[in-house]
DNA sequence: CCGTTAAAACTACAGTTGTAGATTTAAATC
DNA sequence: GATTTAAATCTACAACTGTAGTTTTAACGG
C-alpha cells in the first residue's frame, strides 16, 4: 500500500462504511457477496445497503475494484494503519485537545481496564521506552 | 450534574458543535457574544453560524439557557466527562474493536509521544495499579 | 441465440451537518 | 412612547448518512 498520507487526506469514512471496510481490511479483498455473509451476523443491513455502502467507498476511494466474471472483487486502496491513525488524530485533537494523556485517563477513571490490560498498556510503554527510535 | 449516564443516551454532539461545547465546558455558563469572542481566535465562523450552534445544542438538550436582559446566558446539561467518556467508548468500539491497546499503540507506533508523554501515561498506570478500587 | 437471474446501477428520501443570509423581536435609550 | 439596534429566530441549501426499493444489465446455462 502506497504511503498516501501526509499528502492525501484520508477520504471521510462514515461510521456505517468503517464496519465495511473492516472486513475488506480483514480479507483483504471481496465480492459483495462475500461482505454480505461476513456481515450477516452483525447487521441487519438489506443487501442493497451493503452495496450501497461500498459503492460509497469505491466513489472515495476507499475501495477499488475489478470485475472477475459477473461480480467486481473488491479491496482496500487505503490501508488500515493509516485510517485508523488518522482518525485516533483527529478525534484525540477535537475531544482531548490533542492530548493522549486525558484521553487514556478517561478510560482508567472510568475503569473499562482490567488489571490485564493495565499491564498490557504498561507493557507497551516499556517496550517503546527501550527502543524509542525504531 | 445528575448522572444521566447509562439511561439517557448521550447527544449526538457534531463536530462543530463540539467545538463550541467545550467552550462551554471550559467557562461554565456564557452569552453568545461571549463565546464569540472566545472563538474569534480559533474559528472564523460568522456569529449566525455560531448562534445556529448553540441552538442546535439547546435542541439536543446538551445546553440549557435563561434570559438576561436582552440575551441567553447558556450552560452545558450534560457534563463534559460523561460526554467525552461516551464518545471514546463508541470511537474505540468502531475504530479498535474496543480494545484500548491497540490505540494506544497506533499513538505510540506513529511516534506522537514524546519521552514526557510516556512518562505521564506510565504514570497513570501506575497509579491505577496502586489503587484498583477507588 | 435466448431466457433466467444474479449482480450492479439508479433512484429515493428523511435526518444531520456545516455554513450563513434575511427577518423579526424586544430591550435599552432618548 | 418612538426609535434604535442588538439579539434571536427563521429560512436556506448543498453535502453527507443511513437505509433501502426499483430497474437495468450482462453472464451463464440450455
Amino acid at each position: 500500500m502506497p504511503n498516501a498520507s501526509s499528502i492525501i487526506k484520508s477520504p471521510a469514512i462514515s461510521d456505517s462504511e468503517w464496519l465495511v471496510m473492516s472486513e475488506f481490511w480483514r480479507l483483504g479483498e471481496a465480492t459483495v457477496k462475500t461482505i454480505l455473509g461476513e456481515l450477516e451476523d452483525k447487521q441487519t443491513w438489506q443487501p442493497t445497503t451493503v452495496q450501497t455502502l461500498i459503492n460509497r467507498l469505491v466513489q472515495k476511494g476507499a475501495l477499488g475494484r475489478r470485475k472477475e466474471g459477473r461480480e467486481f472483487v473488491y479491496a482496500p486502496l487505503v490501508s488500515q494503519d493509516y485510517c485508523t491513525h488518522a482518525v485516533s488524530r483527529s478525534f484525540m485533537d477535537r475531544v482531548f485537545g490533542g492530548r493522549l494523556a486525558p484521553l487514556l485517563a478517561t478510560f482508567i477513571e472510568h475503569q473499562e481496564c482490567s488489571p490485564d490490560d493495565l499491564a498490557e498498556l504498561k507493557k507497551l510503554l516499556e517496550d517503546k521506552a527501550h527502543a524509542p527510535r525504531e
